[in-house]
RNA sequence: GUGGGGGUGCCCUAGCCCGGUAGGGGGCUGGCCUGCUAAGCCAGUGGCUCCAAAAGAGCCUCGCGGGUUCAAAUCCCGCCCCCCACGCCA
């Protein structure tokens, strides 16, 4: 959500952001006009209340004196139903400002390249060496068929479509992977956490595009809650309504869990294998940070997710993602595309997205620069895949396949797997 | 799930039965006092509005939402959360 005193002290900054992304730079008059009522009626409310407050304690001497208080009781009464109409025309006009903030977008940083579809992104940089020229490379739904360490077909059976089984080596894989991210997550000083899977509908909206309770987002039946898409969106509420002590900040946290998509409108797209599914594991790193700290937190963000991917061997480039596809709540987001030779496409896994105080100032998170400092400020947000298991373990198979249908394990999982070093086909 | 007890400002707590300016203690910050420290004393300690700003004034805030009333922390209804016991349970 837009903060409207920001907006009160330079419109033009919003006026033009909005215009970038392509909406009328008059919403931003609309705003302010409806805040200039608002306070308008709201300082008309209060000094009825004040005056109600006045004769309320008039009132209560009086009658304590055995005074007649009949006239103070008729004025009573007509400032009550004054207020009331007042009142709720302040309420009537407040809804219609929050409403309208809310459905704003963030604006967007100024490196965020123009354009319109995934053409447009920038490429930002690469790394490794794309397996390309050869032959007979078989795509991850191939190799897990051969090695036999997945059951799609009775995922299918009792969960539906865009559902798996994984089995054996692979499990310990999808585990390794998980404890290599948190490990290195750890070391960096980031609090490890384990959130909630689901979460109320009030901090699901601080967090995420009001389309998404559409096309992302599970419902449970007859609860106020909605399972995560992801752990960003439980942790984003952990600091929900605080000030922070903006000596602590960044605090800086890696969540582990699973994460649920209902995948809305991606009919026919990636429909087979494991790269598209309905649940998968994710371990997410997510910041909050004072403002002035939050675009060299978005570097670095991205630059531990790429640390994780050299570590693994697994060729990729950065993207710094256009106006176009940037989501409505994101100032700037990178993605990270690793390279899936049977594709021979850049595929992304990793999205990285500084979302300034827009999520702040939602969930009403703020710091003050040092205790017993007056001013409190919203603070940004900040979240990055550090790995989603399954598209990984889809890289891995493709990149590190062997002639023999055998697939290489990167030897930096190797202390996470047992002494696995390679999945064989299970014929062998 | 049942029964009981709770939710009051940064923390703890009084007030609730019996409606009328939310009181006390602690912490912290600043000041006064003081060889130093401690103690003591004074002030401040959330959100918002008016105001160019400062100063000042006012409004709101007793878990949340309704209701009754001239007036609600207090009375009534609904909901949420925490603690204890019992039940159920991986």
């Amino acid at each position: 959500m837009l903060n409207i005193r920001k907006m009160r002290q330079d419109p033009d900054f919003f006026r033009r952001g909005l215009s970038r992304r392509g909406l009328s730079p008059s919403l931003v008059d609309r705003c302010l006009e409806l805040d200039a009522e608002r306070r308008r009626y709201l300082t008309r409310v209060q000094e009825l209340r004040h005056r109600r407050n006045v004769i309320s304690q008039e009132l209560a001497a009086a009658k304590k004196s055995g005074k007649d208080v009949s006239s103070m009781l008729a004025e009573m009464k007509t400032l009550a139903d004054e207020l009331e109409t007042l009142e709720r025309r302040l309420d009537e006009v407040s809804e219609e400002l929050h409403k309208t903030l809310f459905n704003l977008p963030n604006i967007p940083h100024d490196s965020v390249p123009d354009g319109r579809s995934e053409e447009d992104n920038v490429v930002v940089r690469s790394w490794g060496n794309p397996r390309t020229d050869e032959e007979g490379i078989m795509d991850h739904v191939d190799i897990l068929q051969r090695l036999g360490l997945a059951d799609l077909e009775a995922a299918a059976k009792i969960a539906g479509a865009r559902f798996y089984i994984l089995k054996d080596e692979l499990v310990i894989l999808n585990l390794a992977l998980i404890r290599f991210a948190l490990d290195i997550l750890s070391r960096k000083g980031f609090t490890l956490v384990q959130p909630p899977y689901m979460i109320q509908r009030r901090i699901m909206e601080g967090v995420v595009a009001f389309q998404d309770f559409q096309d992302m987002l599970y419902k449970v039946e007859g609860e106020d809650l909605y399972l995560i898409g992801t752990a960003e969106h439980p942790i984003a509420g952990i600091h929900a309504d605080e000030v922070l002590d903006g000596r602590l900040l960044p605090l800086r946290y890696a969540g582990v869990s699973p994460c649920f998509r209902r995948e809305a409108g991606a009919h026919g797209k990636d429909t087979k294998g494991i790269f598209r599914v309905h649940q998968f594991e994710k371990v997410e790193q997510f910041v909050f940070c004072k403002p002035s700290q939050s675009w060299a937190e978005h570097e670095a963000l991205i630059r531990n997710a790429e640390e994780i991917y050299q570590a693994l061997g697994l060729p990729y480039r950065v993207v710094n993602i256009c106006m176009g596809e940037l989501g409505p709540i994101a100032a700037k987001k990178y993605d990270l595309e690793v390279w899936m030779p049977a594709q021979k496409k850049y595929r992304e896994l990793v999205s990285c997205s500084n979302c300034t105080d827009y999520q702040a100032n939602r969930l009403g998170i703020r710091y003050r620069e040092e205790p017993h400092v007056e001013e409190t400020e919203y603070v940004h947000t900040l979240n990055s895949t550090a790995i989603a298991t399954e598209r990984t373990i889809v890289a891995i198979l493709e990149n590190y396949q062997r002639r023999d249908g055998s697939v290489d394990i990167p030897e930096v999982l190797h202390p996470y797997t047992n002494g696995v070093t390679r999945l064989k086909p299970r014929n062998q």
